[in-house]
Order: structure tokens, then sequence, then C-alpha cells
DNA sequence: TATCGTAAACTGGTAGACCAATTAATAGCG
DNA sequence: CGCTATTAATTGGTCTACCAGTTTACGATA
């Protein structure tokens, strides 16, 4: 029942902070809004849509977010986007991150974090090393416990993308992690039993970013995950 | 001038909306507040901080769209993240994206952009190679005239990047592009007379695309890439 | 005493009024 | 006639009051 009804709330109307949106977008990706030109004024906006200027303003703050508009305060609000042809389906696709079909998204995870892997190796510090290690020894005291240890599990491999020195490649995964480990635990599918297995490779992989050496890093890394990257498309 | 007038701002004093956010990004990994719990009011916080609710709404707004919070309307608003301690720094550094070091912006684009070609070739339907096809004819046009045809060849390697099937990866690396193609105009960088050597090597990518040959695609996809990142490593 | 029903208090959602800064228009001066 | 200074209108930013649900507390009843 729950279920069913999560299913119906998913469906809803369109809120009215999405018509906006979507409006907005229209505009400007039918070359009626051009990069540069000054957008209809909030008050204009609201009586057009016949919405709240609440959720005009709304809307435009989470444009601005995506760095389609740029609001300058008591001036007016622009379009601040590039090439208006890429706009084509550019909103929609980043706010439904989250419906994105979860194959892909583990999918994603492994390739920025083998590559994070393989930079980790090429310029770790020993202060990144330090930091590693003791978050690979947190991480084999719940193995040995038996317990799946998601949450240390997790800060290991944190704790290797800092080292990698990208902190773009760190916010992106900080935008898929979450949402995949939601995933994993709503489903259930925890790797109970598997976190011995789990720490020896963290082992491996933390030996190779001691040795500076990036391939085997990166390999390692990568079949780490490969079992996860297996079950996961055997869920599709 | 205009780039003092610019440090200024940056150094501005921290705006409320980003105080709030602070306060409770404190309250939540300070273990004062664990995944679960129900945050205060928001008419609490605000007469708490003396800030306006509107502040705490838009603070809580943003929280929510990372995940981090989940409003229940006309209930309360409840601590939804994952493991707390992944919260230290999270929201900070991912709201700091744009600041980011610019290096890092081009070389996760690079990381992504390769591991996209490679996927393309593997999954690539016959529609895909013909809006490829599509788009780099539409770049060659403007490579003949000399120009830089930064939109076109933007149009290419998205047509790629969805021939690779992962919305996930579309959707960050439209998150990063636009604002590695903002700071290329803005500084000026252009490739302009380069159009036609990075015309072959299009090419050269979309037969590999078309052949399935996966390595090769992803090679020459670097190579395109690698002058790009050594002249972005050189300015830094 | 336990339970159920009702009402009051509290929640986030929304709309409108007010504020200060910016911009555009206009009147006055050279 | 052209330029500047002043003023009026417009902008986004903020706050306050109100709305419709939800939760909680309390009291009546079995």
């Amino acid at each position: 029942m729950q279920d069913n009804l999560a299913i119906f709330k998913e469906v809803e109307i369109e809120k009215p902070v999405d018509i906006i949106i979507r409006q907005i977008r229209d505009l400007i990706s039918s070359g009626k809004l051009k990069p540069g030109d000054r957008l209809p004024s909030e008050r204009m906006l609201s009586e057009r849509f016949g919405l709240g200027r609440t959720h005009v303003r709304e809307a435009i703050k989470k444009l601005e977010f995506y760095g389609i508009l740029k609001t300058q305060p008591q001036s007016g609000t622009v379009v601040a986007g590039i090439g208006i042809t890429a706009l084509e389906g550019l909103i929609s696709n980043i706010l439904k991150i989250e419906t994105s079909d979860f194959a892909s998204m583990v999918e994603t995870r492994v390739i920025l974090g083998v590559e994070a892997a393989r930079l980790a190796a090429q310029r770790r510090t020993p202060a990144d090393l330090e930091r590693i290690s003791v978050a690979l020894e947190s991480f084999h005291k719940v193995a040995l416990t038996g317990k799946a240890g998601v949450e240390e599990d997790f800060m290991f491999h944190m704790k290797i993308i800092e080292a990698s020195a990208n902190p773009v490649i760190k916010s992106l995964l900080m935008l898929v992690i979450p949402q995949i480990i939601e995933y994993y635990n709503k489903e259930g599918i925890c790797t109970q039993g598997e976190s011995m297995k789990a720490y020896d490779e963290h082992m491996q992989i933390f030996k190779a970013i001691v040795d500076q050496d990036a391939e085997a890093a990166a390999e390692i890394m990568n079949k780490h995950f490969h079992k996860i990257l297996e079950l996961t498309r055997s869920l599709k």
C-alpha cells in the first residue's frame, strides 16, 4: 500500500516551480531569450504564469544554480547560459539525476573511483597516506566483527578520492555516492560476510598507492568494483 | 580594476543563507542531529538565528536538494543524510564547485569524456551514429571557414556522450562543461586555426565508434584532449 | 482506567506588502 | 542644443500575515 501511494505521488501533477522552469527553458531554447538578454521581472512572470512570485523566485534560484541564469540584485535576471542548443533537455536531465537508472550511477561511480585511485597514486602526500591508513584500519576493525561497515568502507574510498587532489571529482562523487548507498540500504543489498575480502582488496589498493603505482591502483580498484557492477547489472 | 572588485565581492561577508547552512551542517556533523531526527521548525530556526524565515527556507531547500534533508509538507523537516561523518565538508565542497580550480575541472571532463567515448563505441545505435554524423558535418562546415566553432564542437561531443547511454555521465558533464566553456570565453582562450586538426581527430573518433572499437575510441579521444589538458596545466 | 474523538497548537506552503538599490526619464542649467 | 542632476518608476530582496494540512494534548465516555 505504501508503495502504491508512493507511486501515485511520483506521478503527481507538475509542481508550480517545475512548470515555471519548463516555461523559461522553452523561452530560452526556442530562441526568444538569448544569452545576455534580461528576463522579464519576477512580478511580470508571476502574473504571466498566474503563480505567486515565491514560485518564480524559487525557479530562478534553481536555474541560477545550474548556471543558466544570473540574477543581479536590484537590477534584473539575465540569461547567462552557453550555446542555446545545448539547453535542450539540460534542465530536466540534471533535475532528474535521482531517477537515473541505477546501473548508470554505479557505472559512473566506478569510472570516477578508478581514475581517482590512479591520480591518488601519483599525487598522494604523506598526510594522505596517513589518512587513508587510518580509514583502512577503521574498516578493518568493523570487518573483523563480520559487519558490513558501509560507512567505514565509504570513508576509505573518500580518503583516496581526496588524495587524488581533484576537488571536482570529489564533488561529483559526492553527488552520486550517497544515492547509491541509500539505494543499497533500501533494497537491502548488503555485502555482509564479504567484508574481509573487501578489506583484503583495500589493502592491495593502499599498497599500490603507497608505491605510487598508478596502473596497479587503477586496476585493483577496477577489480574491486567489478563484482558490484556485475551485481548491479543483473538487477536491471 | 574589475578584477579587484570581483575579489572583494568574493571575500564578502558570509550570506545569511550560508550562515544557516553552516549552522545546520554543524548541528548534524556534531551529532546533535542524527538521520531521521526532525529539524526544529522553520520559525524556531529563524528566531534562533535572528534571520528571516525566508532565509531559513532557502537554506533548507538547498540542503534538501543535496539529499541532506527531506521536508515533509505540513509536518516537518527531517535529516535524511547518509553516514554523518561524510557530511564534514560535503556541503561547502559541492557548493563551491564553481570555484574549483580549473585544471581539475578539465581533468574531470577528460576522464568522463574518454570513458563516454569508450561506452559509446560499445553501445551506439544506428540512430546515435546518425546524430553524431550530423554534428560532425556541422562542425566541419564551420571549421572550413576557419572559425573556432565552440558550439558545434560541443555538440559533437555531446552526441557521443549521449550515445554512451549513461545519463549520469551526461548529467555530470552538463554540470562541468558549461563552466569550462565559459572560462575559455572569458579568458579568450580560443583554438582558432586549430579547427581543421580538431575535425580530423573528430573523424577518427567517429570512425572508431562506427567500428565499435572501444579501445581506439578511448585512446583517440584521450589524445584529442591531451593538448587542451597540457595547455590548462600550464595556465595554473 | 483505558480509549477514542475533538479541538487547539504547530507545521510547512503561499501570497502580498514593504525595503533599498538600481535604472530610466525628465527637468533644469550651461 | 547638449549635458548633468534630480526624481520617479522598476528591480530583486526581505519580512509578515495568513492558509491548509498534521500532530499533539486533553477531556469525555465506556
